[in-house]
DNA sequence: TAATAATTGCAAATGATAAGCATTAGCGAT
DNA sequence: ATCGCTAATGCTTATCATTTGCAATTATTA
């Protein structure tokens, strides 16, 4: 089991064998969604942090995000809207299964991804780094609801 | 075969039996996304469609790209981007592989997408309305390039 | 602890898309 | 073919998410 203080601690390694510094502020956006189990978007992260750093920027959500994209240490998502959603990188790959009656947004995991992707690498000739399934449909609450 | 004349006949019925009015904008921009085998973005198509008519808006291009998505005859994607891209709906449910190296992109298909629908509708109890996979990856000119 | 270079906060810029409103143009009925 | 009604268009302006420039701040490292 990891605890808390290991991921921490891994994290600000990881940081640091970039060259990046440790602030405050990328120590706390790393722990806002690394504790979250929910998709947030920049706004939402923002939200959060000014709770404890009432003077952090936008900006620096935005940066700071970018940032651990490039590390790898967050995955960006890509739903149906204008904007991005962030969760912290999984270590098992996994998918996104969106409701439109409620916008319920359901993870699974599927062991036919990776047979989709060796099947597809072979076939186009490609080195597949990333694969990402993403389905919509009507959760049984909203299925009801709708005649 | 389907001809050009047939599948127009059929878009404008498209539209007529959904109270819709034919004009000669919507008519272009659905010529355009129909001939193109590219996936256009709002930008390209009124830069194209403004070859014939220069006087045709970009909010009409955005009106048009909603109109015709809530049809169904065209199909939103998500890739990368900020912005969206667009495609005339396929017969078949396709998906799509992009290069991280020269940003090419591959359609393929693929019966496990099915497969997976099902598993994932059965299991979750949802209602699944559409599937889209995304690959990222490396095309085999890009793999010889980079070392 | 001082020097220095990365990082921040703020404000202003950008890029994609949507909305308001007066004008124009499909289309069904004459 | 023409008329009238209403949907659709073209402008312009607004909005929303994200990025950038720059001066002030702060983490590192010697």
């Amino acid at each position: 089991m990891v605890t808390k203080k290991q991921t921490l601690k891994i994290d600000r390694k990881r940081l640091s064998s970039a060259g990046l510094r440790i602030t405050n502020q990328r120590a706390l956006i790393l722990e806002i969604i690394r504790h979250r189990h929910e998709h947030l978007d920049a706004d939402e992260v923002y939200r959060q942090a000014r709770e404890k750093q009432p003077r952090l920027s936008l900006s620096t959500v935005y940066r700071t995000l970018r940032t651990l994209k490039k590390l790898g240490l967050v995955e960006e998502l890509h739903f149906d809207e204008a904007h991005h959603h962030y969760e912290v990188k999984p270590p098992a790959e996994h998918h996104h299964l969106v409701c439109l009656g409620c916008g319920k947004i359901v993870e699974f995991e599927c062991s036919l991804s990776q047979k989709m992707r060796k099947e597809i690498a072979s076939k186009k000739g490609f080195e597949v780094t990333g694969v990402e399934v993403h389905m919509t449909g009507y959760c049984s609450k909203c299925r009801q609801g709708r005649e």
